[in-house]
DNA sequence: GACACGTGTGTGTTATAACACCTATTATTC
DNA sequence: GAATAATAGGTGTTATAACACACACGTGTC
């Protein structure tokens, strides 16, 4: 059931090494996972950087969140923060307003809209993510989490 | 020692299902894993969709094969591959050839200089894959391997 | 051989990513 | 308390991704 990757994509030759057969697993089962997912997102008007982004600031609460700790809390690494904060006040999504205390910190919070657009993504979001993972058992999950983990955490 | 990603992200909320935090870890850890691999196809000028162009088409042969061909065989989604190839041509890394028998067709073959560059990041690129994944064993990689076939493999 | 259709490729445009650099504010050192 | 470093944020520019569209060629049908 589960199809060979060197199939997948035509290849003539074997890989040269178990480590790079994970690698090119890893990067086109997260590739295609994340273009239909981001189908989802797509259809409400961001992408799925601007929804992790909304998620951080749910999570963060009223007080927000400075650039630089949004930057450092996004599954993916952005370099340029700034620009995608821009779009998505200009969409109404955050606010912005610097510190009195630290006038260097500009704290950003999700606005009401963002908080609406968040809870009309929360359940298509959970259901790609069912169609997509849910035809595998807890058991397997947790062992694909548990390798995840130890493939980040290389010396 | 495999670090949670819930703390890695200083996240204040549990996952709200295992689906979903196999899709994050997922993510989190090819974006770690290929933006390393990037520094090593940057020091050599190209990027890991270029690198994977390279390996396509010497894995072609002399023939080549035409857009549309390169395109499937990518490890990722590229949508615009025509764009793709002109840049790897400007950088002389491959030459196209329009087909006499079918007009529409144009071939597209690596060059000896691409081939050159191949050869130079052969190693460099299997010493990135080692060091990221070698401290997993021969089980846990093809545990890996497996589970994310399965992962691509949703209904 | 004229027509509709499918396929392969290329183009125009906009948005975003990536990189280097710059400014403002605060903390630190002497 | 003046100089220096460190930190937070922003800007300018180039390259690439993403998307819709258009053109060229081949195939099948009548």
């Amino acid at each position: 059931m589960a199809p060979d990757l060197r199939t997948e994509l035509k290849q003539t030759k074997p890989f040269r090494s178990l480590e790079e057969e994970a690698m090119l697993n890893l990067s086109r089962t997260a590739a295609l996972l994340e273009h239909r997912l981001g189908d989802v997102f797509k259809a409400h008007g961001i992408t799925g950087t601007q929804y992790n982004v909304l998620r951080i600031l749910r999570g963060a609460g009223p007080n927000g969140l400075c650039r630089n700790e949004v930057r450092d809390r996004l599954v993916a690494q952005v370099p340029d923060v700034t620009r995608l904060l821009d779009r998505m006040e200009e969409a109404s999504l955050v606010e912005r307003e610097r510190s009195e205390v630290d006038r260097r910190l500009v704290a950003t919070r999700i606005t009401k809209q963002g908080l609406k657009l968040l809870e009309q993504l929360d359940k298509p979001v959970a259901d790609a993510h069912h169609d997509q993972l849910g035809h595998l058992n807890q058991t397997q999950l947790r062992s694909l989490i548990e390798l995840l983990g130890m493939a980040r955490s290389a010396t």
